[in-house]
DNA sequence: CGACCAATATATAGAAAGTATATATAACCC
DNA sequence: GGGTTATATATACTTTCTATATATTGGTCG
């Protein structure tokens, strides 16, 4: 229940409509975080129905697009997003990565391709480096719990680079043993 | 549909049935993955009708429990496991943590509860840590891409241990500016 | 002016991943 | 022979994520 409470607490900032909340979150956390519609209309109904959010239909002033929900927190809405964020976080962290998936079966294949996903990886991971400290300045900007985070994104990809490169050499060496079989 | 692979990736090792599945993926990758039954089973019946695997029931010979039925990869399926393992990875890494989540958001409340579960955080990592240096000789002995996946897990661990610390002590420092609205 | 396109906005279906729990069998032990 | 424990399979449910459908309006170009 960790995106129910992240829209509430988009919702602090100020009175937005599930289009801006989209909007917002790209622009501000897009390289940490993305959102999409399939979680914020149902959960900003949820929100609605427990009395956490209101609502209230836009006039059209001259705008594009079908009339506009607004939805703003309530009172409740604050008390219970403030004891969501002093209580203990439930589990721990998640990491799901379709390259780390394949990487610890890269000894049932070719070797050559392995080498190749992982030169791949980093020209990726050097690309989304170069943009985050491009947009740091941004993010300081934003106060310094979202600067931190930022730094954090950008620990976690010099981290993760020097490893593949690490990883990369230890592999392409000659006398790499098949993993065994248990 | 990672967790389909991986499982059939699992499979390579040795015929292995749902629970013995579970109970290897805990012994031998229990710090960096973790799979349920709720993931295994309708994932073997899947695999099974689509020709990956094939299913043998086992006679009872003195062994506890229900009888048990035995999935062995089929060359369909080995190559199917190739196929996928030299593609590019979909997308590229998802990382999800309840403590950030709620981290972006500590503006909002109050500054000592903030602190006192960032210190929560420090010493649950420096646990892991700790169990993760212990392992790292077993994880060695698993051939050298299982062992590099256990390098990243390590090096992770620091990384974030030490970013916990420099961010405790900016946010203990008095002059913290509260979050601009926007 | 009206057909069409692009932008805005809401909504829902459905897949994938993760949690929880129900059910069954047999060994082991008192 | 009844309760406990370990083994094993199965399913229901929730959360998260992806994809797509639908509606409205402004702009534009012939």
């Amino acid at each position: 229940m960790a995106i129910k409470y992240s829209i509430l607490g988009l919702l602090h900032y100020k009175d937005m409509h599930g289009y801006r909340i989209k909007e917002h979150v790209e622009r501000n956390f897009g390289h940490m975080w993305s959102i999409n519609y399939g979680q914020i209309y149902p959960n900003l109904k949820k929100l609605c129905e427990d009395g956490l959010i209101s609502m209230r239909e836009m006039p059209q002033n001259g705008e594009k697009g079908p009339p506009r929900k607004l939805y703003s927190i309530t009172e409740k809405g604050r008390e219970e997003f403030v004891r969501w964020l002093h209580d203990s976080p439930e589990r721990t962290m998640i990491m799901r990565d379709p390259f780390l998936m394949r990487f610890v079966f890269f000894g049932f294949g070719d070797r050559e391709k392995a080498l190749a996903l992982i030169d791949e990886q980093i020209r990726d991971y050097e690309k989304q480096l170069k943009r985050r400290d491009e947009n740091k300045k941004r993010w300081t900007e934003l106060g310094l719990y979202v600067r931190l985070v930022a730094d954090l994104g950008i620990s976690f990809n010099e981290m993760y680079i020097d490893w593949l490169k690490r990883a990369r050499e230890e592999i392409a060496r000659p006398n790499v043993k098949e993993p065994e079989t248990s």
